[in-house]
RNA sequence: GGAGAGAUGGCAGAGUGGUCUAUUGCGGCGGUCUUGAAAACCGUUGAAGGUCAAACUUCCGGGGGUUCGAAUCCCUCUCUCUCCGCCA
């Protein structure tokens, strides 16, 4: 959610860069400075006159206690006749707050300087390209087919639990996920992110805290039984661990990071993308948040996207990092990177990350705050960015890396997997 | 699922309708003392709105009600704890 006070203040600017993602806030921001002017009038004015009723119920106390009774029966008189004039005044200013909540909420978060303009992902800038395409044979197979021919995934099966999205992972398929987890964890966890395990479902509060809610409401699952929704990413969970907390400075910047499935309806998707690995209903992931001071946050941005990229490369895959353009950004970002690997076989590139600075429209809807050096209490700065979403980097590792009767995996992952590479069940 | 108890400031824990701001302790911060530290002592210490700053208003789990006046009484919802049942 934006600050009351920059609407307030620049209406203009909070205008002009909402354009860049496409969005024309003229109409709601006149509307929310008409509200808040109207607020501020309304609220002088009932708690002045709250403060006069105050005052007088606090005389009535006092001429009770000293056994004066008649005075304190005109006194109640003359309240109630004052207080039949304000009643209205309350729901007032409640329905007035009610109506600026609703408009502030709709307002996505202002993209920051470096971002493109743009609509759609073609006119996201790549910023950084990396790694070297394999050439691979002509009768290369999708990782679709390799996980058939060396028995690591099957998706019917998964049809048969579930349904399409839930592919079940067997044997050495089911080993390098965890494998790579675990890589990855202790990846972040060098490089001083805490790990958590956090709860999988969360409540109302905590998706809206994030901004999945009320934005994206029908791309996650909900138990409505008991009004919970299953996790899209550990970003919510994690990111909530500090809800309505007030930091010292000294606690920064507060690193995250956890393994998780996660959840998505994915309404919408269909055809060729949805293919094997590419979108999945459930996949797993690791997360990295980042709570920072405001000073900080782009720092903080850059190194997340250099851990991202060192976590790539160390695992030698082609990647490219591209800075999105406004509208192809999400509602909460200001600023964000993606980072695709480069599917050799379906030659196309998977999204495996994106790391993201939302600057304090998600600290401020969940009123993660820090006191500074003039014991003010402000809004930190979160971040956060995958690193990295399992599947998509399985299916690159194993289109990019097939041989004829085996597929050679990355040195980093030898250790945790067991192996240098994966070879066929029965070899 | 059944029965009971409870929700108060960073934490612990008083407060059952009206004196000035919600006792007090711990913790935190500042100071005195000390070569330094600890101890001791003194002071200070919630959030939001509002203001140049104040005054002032709101907040005792959420919502509603009674009253001139509610942390306190009533209704309701949510959550937590204890015991029992079931169970990884």
């Amino acid at each position: 959610m934006l600050q009351m006070a920059m609407i307030r203040q620049q209406p203009d600017f909070v205008k002009e860069r909402l354009l860049v993602k496409n969005f024309d806030a003229s109409a709601a921001i006149a509307k929310i400075l008409e509200l808040d002017a109207q607020r501020k009038r309304l609220q002088v004015e009932m708690e002045s006159e709250q403060a006069g009723l105050n005052a007088i119920s606090k005389e009535i106390g006092q001429l009770m206690a000293k056994g004066e009774k008649e005075k304190a029966e005109e006194k109640k008189l003359e309240v109630t006749t004052l207080k039949s004039k304000l009643s209205y005044l309350p729901d007032a200013v409640k329905a007035i707050e009610d109506q600026l909540h609703q408009l502030l909420v709709t307002l996505p978060n202002l993209p920051s300087a470096q971002v493109p303009p743009g609509k759609t992902p073609n006119d996201n800038i790549v910023v950084k390209e990396g790694g070297t395409k394999p050439v691979l044979p002509a009768n290369a197979l999708a990782h679709w087919d390799l996980a058939r021919k060396y028995n690591l995934i099957d998706f019917e099966l998964g049809n048969k639990i579930t349904g399409s999205g839930f592919p079940v992972y067997i044997d050495k398929g089911a080993r390098i996920q965890r494998a790579m987890i675990q890589y990855f964890l202790d990846y972040n966890t060098r490089a001083g992110f805490i790990e958590y395990q956090p709860p999988l479902v969360v409540n109302e509060t905590s998706a809206y805290g994030t901004g999945q809610l009320p934005d994206k409401e029908g791309q996650m699952y909900y138990v409505g039984e008991d009004k919970l929704y299953l996790i899209p990413t550990s970003e919510v969970p994690l990111t909530n661990i500090l809800r309505d907390a007030i930091l010292h400075e000294k606690d920064l910047p507060v690193k995250m990071t956890a393994y998780t499935p996660c959840f998505r309806r994915e309404a919408g998707s269909y055809g060729k993308d949805v293919r094997g690995l590419n979108r999945l209903h459930q996949f797993d992931k690791v997360e990295i948040v980042q709570v920072v001071h405001p000073d900080y946050s782009y720092q903080a941005l850059e190194e997340m996207v250099n851990h991202v990229e060192s976590l790539l490369l160390s695992l030698d895959l082609p990647y490219r990092i591209l800075r999105l353009c406004g509208g192809d950004m999400s509602f909460a970002s200001a600023i964000t990177y993606d980072f695709e690997v480069f599917s050799a076989a379906q030659e196309k590139w998977l999204e495996v990350s994106s790391v993201s600075n939302f600057e304090s429209f998600q600290t401020n809807r969940m009123k993660i705050r820090f006191k500074d050096e003039h014991g003010k209490t402000q809004l930190l700065h979160s971040l956060n960015g995958s690193s990295l979403a399992i599947p998509r980097i399985l299916a690159c590792l194993l289109e990019n890396n097939q041989d004829a009767d085996l597929i050679l995996l990355p040195k980093v992952l030898h250790k945790y997997f067991g192996a240098e590479s994966i070879l066929k069940p029965n070899a």
